[in-house]
DNA sequence: AAAAGTATTTCGATCATCGAAATAGTAGAC
DNA sequence: GTCTACTATTTCGATGATCGAAATACTTTT
């Protein structure tokens, strides 16, 4: 196995990333199932904080259907959904003015602050974890966190085409 | 923003290596969840069917207690979660001799195809999106995939303590 | 104005999950 | 050796997230 003295012990196999990268996304996966559980959310409601998170940083509004279709999940879910995070004030709908039967997503104060209590400790942990990585690693890790991304994406893209042939008109 | 000119255009920062390790997460969550819509499959029972094949290679038995505790499920939702595998013929019980209470979960032929379904596309996607990477990128990448569920672990701990003093009767 | 289309919600049903209790078996105390 | 405590798994009843279909409210096209 020792294909060169040069590279150290052994450099890991497409195998063994696979199996990291495994590793990483269960626990990712607790991560947020269990920080759900501790705040009386429940996987959806994490993943639905996070996007509404997303988009309220990013300026963006966001709407039921939008939320809907990101989270795939049906329109009447993802009413009971915003119910659910709205009677616990992490969201709030709002009528925004122009097309009145669309409702805008907003996140108060509340919702805020869960978010943080969900992402700073993380960003922390990660912080102190890629102290040691220099600029060049760094470099090499993104491409490799997009291609992995991309090639996942690509085979999902396979089992779901799902499609409506989207006769817009 | 410029450190250097050498290390190329601005290496990524905590913040981008945490966004890109969250969409990496997201997609990997879908993959998941489309590969298990396409084949009758709840979440849940994906993941569990992943630690069954994994213990079959490692040629570990798994129980379903164990299974409860690595999905962090119910006795309950357990047994439920195994007679739906079982009807659909992706795992079997059997009775080992010895302790007559346990029940040892193997994996039949159709659950080692559905695993083959589901894990080997994907591999061969990575395969191909990591053919770039040589031995020292990869060591790199794979001390970064490290450091990071570690500290995900670190940080999840903290949440759920769960400590029952258990005072049984 | 009417018709067709879109955004969201309501309603009824299904099913994964839970907690508590039942069942079956093992091991320890005396 | 039997009784008691403990462990592994299952059964039972209830809860609630989700779905599909239909309803509601509004907009755009004809």
């Amino acid at each position: 196995m020792t294909r060169d003295t040069q590279d150290g012990p052994d450099a890991p196999s497409d195998q063994d990333l696979t199996r990291l990268l495994q590793t990483l996304t269960v626990e990712s996966d607790r991560y947020a199932e269990r920080f759900g559980a501790r705040h009386g959310l429940h996987r959806t409601d994490v993943n639905a904080l996070a996007l509404l998170l997303d988009a309220a940083r990013r300026g963006e509004p966001m709407s039921p259907s939008a939320l809907a279709r990101e989270l795939e999940l049906s329109p009447s879910a993802t009413t009971a959904l915003i119910d659910r995070l709205e009677a616990v004030g992490h969201v709030a709908r709002e009528k925004p003015t122009g097309d009145r039967r669309r409702v805008a997503l907003t996140v108060p104060e509340a919702g805020l602050e869960e978010g943080r209590k969900m992402f700073v400790p993380l960003a922390r942990a990660f912080a102190a974890a890629w102290a040691g990585f220099g600029p060049a690693e760094r470099e090499v890790v993104a491409r490799f966190l997009d291609v992995s991304t991309e090639a996942m994406k690509a085979v999902s893209a396979e089992w779901e085409p799902h499609e409506q042939p989207q006769r817009r008109r």
